[in-house]
DNA sequence: CATGATGTCTGACTTTAGTCAGGTATCTCC
DNA sequence: GGAGATACCTGACTAAAGTCAGACATCATG
């Protein structure tokens, strides 16, 4: 009952039951689970016929009546596509967009009700976004964003979140070196952000600068994502960008508050050097070249 | 992207797909679905015909086909039981558990591999722990047990466990008064564990003394368990079973490091009095009529 | 503009899951 | 020992999901 396998599995069965319930939630609306998830893909943006398919892993035949069963109920139209004749897109109608809504009710209505249960909602949050991390660690994508989108700040927000509860004295962007975020855009730098199904759960800048090298800055993975080795893939995707634009030279600073930060670098070839900036936060400062 | 209700709904997908995953992976074995979910529950010590039926939640014509399907295979076979032969019982044949062992090793396997992608696999056992006792939070039952028997005596390491780490001075039970297995069984006492799931989750005992009241000791939760309110059911549970003893009186000590268990005893009619005993660990002792 | 590839659709089919109405043997209780 | 309840089984049925082959229009390419 107490080693780890048997845990896993009894977190298997409770999923189970939970996502058995919201299966039969959506079967009271009267009509089968495959068109259920047919107008769910599509009410969620998705509309290439073909793109569908492949994510719900259906055959193109039961595919197609899927569609014809939705657009006899008025739900959906589709449409050839412009470019291709062949292809086809499918958009809801007013009353599929009303169905579709009524579909997100039921699957918030579930959610709200799994976390009104509890008490401490933020724990089970927490526990949530480590596990849905985890289980969908191979799906993780790094995107090259823009340092001031929605994305970005959030990260940005919780990393000097995290600066302010680790470092004794707290932390203050204003009082640090804060980077011009021209300086993480192409051609000068770049600013990656690691999304796991529309969460961002890391980031990491690299700052051009006029000195001969450039900065990785803001290197920040979300707690509910550690134990994944993102940092580590956060910083391969900078140094091969650094590459791309022709750094040949790489430097960063960092504060042994954070020791996992000074051990990755320390094993991946960064080399400590004195201090390089007045920056009064960091107290190691590490380079590596590429 | 950020709000609790799609950080649920994010999850939700997450286990979806794992879930659907080792579906598919027993699909492999050849047998659909239904057939295989009936030999493991009889694999996992589950024999009486009506009872699996009922745990599966099928239609007595359908289990009674997918029975004969098994029993075809040489899998399982089935008799009358003894005390009434209308009912039957289904066992494993030797070939059965060959090939219960196999789906056992399916499940096993997918448990390791979520396990093994993850470098802090406490954190992540931890995170399901909690979950899952969240999601099968209707489902946990108290039980009296043995003060000494596997489920308590795992709940007593687990806590003393913890005491050494929130008191400052550290815990050591042998320094504390412990009380006597036989002052925790009926009729002087009584010892409840929560279960959830075949794991246990908290505990608490009712010790009986000679002094005219009987004491609340060792209240544990386990922190998977917490914000579930399982510390007031658990104490609930304890005050009935002292009705029940004709306990009159209740008295209990704890310490100050343990701020939620004070508020807990505050907040449910009981009341500080002086100490009335020379344990060196607690510092709060309170009394409550029943 | 002919050829082969691609994307979708249709018809015919199978498997799985599930429902429902009897039927039979057995049990409980008067 | 008979009446009614209970547990399981069987046959007949439906719905949903999925498979497969071939048809058809459209596209890319030489």
């Amino acid at each position: 009952m107490l080693d780890p396998v048997s845990r896993v599995r009894r977190f298997n069965r409770a999923v189970t039951s939970a996502v058995g319930a919201l299966d039969t939630s959506f079967l009271g609306r009267g009509r089968p689970l495959g068109a259920a998830r047919v107008l769910n893909a599509i009410g969620h943006g998705r509309s290439d016929v073909a793109e569908i398919r492949d994510y719900l892993g259906l055959d193109s035949g039961l595919m197609s009546r899927l569609l014809r069963s939705l657009e006899d109920e008025g739900l959906i139209e589709t449409n050839a596509r412009e470019d291709d004749a062949r292809r086809r897109m499918a958009k809801l109608t007013r009353a599929g967009r009303r169905e579709f809504a009524a579909y997100e009710a039921l699957s918030n209505a579930q959610a709200d009700g799994i976390l009104a249960q509890h008490s401490q909602a933020e724990a089970l949050l927490a526990a949530m976004d480590l596990i849905a991390s985890a289980l969908t660690r191979e799906r993780v994508t790094l995107n090259e964003m823009d340092p001031q989108g929605a994305e970005a700040r959030y990260c940005l927000g919780e990393y000097y979140a995290e600066l302010g509860r680790r470092f004794k004295q707290g932390f203050d962007v204003s009082r640090s070196r804060d980077p011009d975020a021209k300086d993480m855009r192409r051609p000068r730098g770049t600013f990656i952000v690691a999304i796991s199904d529309t969460l961002p759960i890391g980031c990491v800048g690299l700052k051009g600068t006029d000195h001969g090298y450039a900065e990785i800055k803001r290197l920040w993975v979300a707690p509910a994502a550690r134990g994944l080795r993102l940092g580590r893939r956060l910083m391969d995707a900078t140094e091969d960008a650094a590459r791309e634009l022709g750094i040949r030279l790489l430097r960063l600073d960092t504060n042994s508050a954070l020791p996992e930060a000074g051990q990755l670098y320390r094993s991946t070839g960064w080399r400590e050097i004195p201090r390089f900036n007045d920056d009064p936060y960091p107290d190691l400062f590490f380079e590596k070249r590429l």
